[in-house]
DNA sequence: TCAAATCAGACAAAAAAAGTCTGATTTCTA
DNA sequence: TAGAAATCAGACTTTTTTTGTCTGATTTGA
């Protein structure tokens, strides 16, 4: 149930997005964050396809915050990148589920865990992770 | 951030143990719930070293509960077979944390969903599981 | 004493995650 | 308008993790 290194290379890299106002370069980011190039480009690229940074083509191109960083969850960009929690195989469609015992049980409890996550992290936006004075709301 | 099928293999078989009251041997359990067998051993030895079953050696032998299904809790056994939440690199030991920016904000939105996965988890005890009439507390 | 069970740990296979490479396309600027 | 700097696209490889198997030892009840 870990978090998988795509998924906290994007997050940092959002975040990084979020300190600047001007587009940045995959160089520049990996760069500064001290992350794998090749890999970060297709970690933002992702996150380009679902509208979470923008990119802009060609010599002094780069990637930005498609929107506010208040407007962006920590929910948002994980979801993305990392597997979704239910992995195990479901009954066969058009069958009857919970023939084997324990099955539906245990795919209750899946559910409420992901509800729970999702709760948690859609509550904590990018802005909140930025650097900025202690009296803010969420502080980290 | 899924969840494993060790750990999903290990809830199914202690919740089939919940269900009854003298020990079942591994062959039995892999075969009402439909689990490899030489891999349900592994997990239930594991199971068993931290409390969880209990083990009966030689003939008539098998596994049965080490304490009531109310006492077990999901989260002691996903804790227990599943990998834990933080796996990628922390900071250097001795060196300051937080020198690549991002980390530390990071590191506290896994705190802060640890928590919160624990708590769910350890709010849903084997017996809320076990098949029941509709009254009780958790019914699934 | 034998059969049925757990115990222990090495090993193998499969799947997933992480990372790399190559070449195409776009766009700004000199 | 050519070249440099960037993204785009996708195949490929490597590494790590997960899942599963095998063999042999030990324990215990009948």
């Amino acid at each position: 149930m870990k978090i998988s290194k795509k998924a906290y290379y994007g997050l940092r890299a959002v975040i990084a997005l979020g300190r600047l106002s001007e587009p940045a370069s995959i160089r520049s980011i990996a760069e500064t964050e001290h992350l794998p190039e090749d890999y970060l480009e297709k970690i933002l690229q992702a996150l380009r396809r679902v509208g979470i940074v923008e990119a802009k083509k060609g010599a002094d191109g780069g990637y930005s915050l498609a929107r506010p960083a208040r407007e962006i969850s920590v929910w948002d960009i994980l979801k993305e990148l990392d597997s979704p929690l239910r992995s195990f195989s479901t009954p066969i469609k058009g069958t009857l589920p919970c023939l084997q015992p324990g099955h539906c049980q245990t795919n209750e409890v899946w559910r409420i865990l992901e509800k729970e996550i999702e709760k948690t992290l859609s509550s904590i936006s990018i802005d909140d992770l930025l650097p900025k004075d202690a009296r803010q709301k969420h502080a980290f």
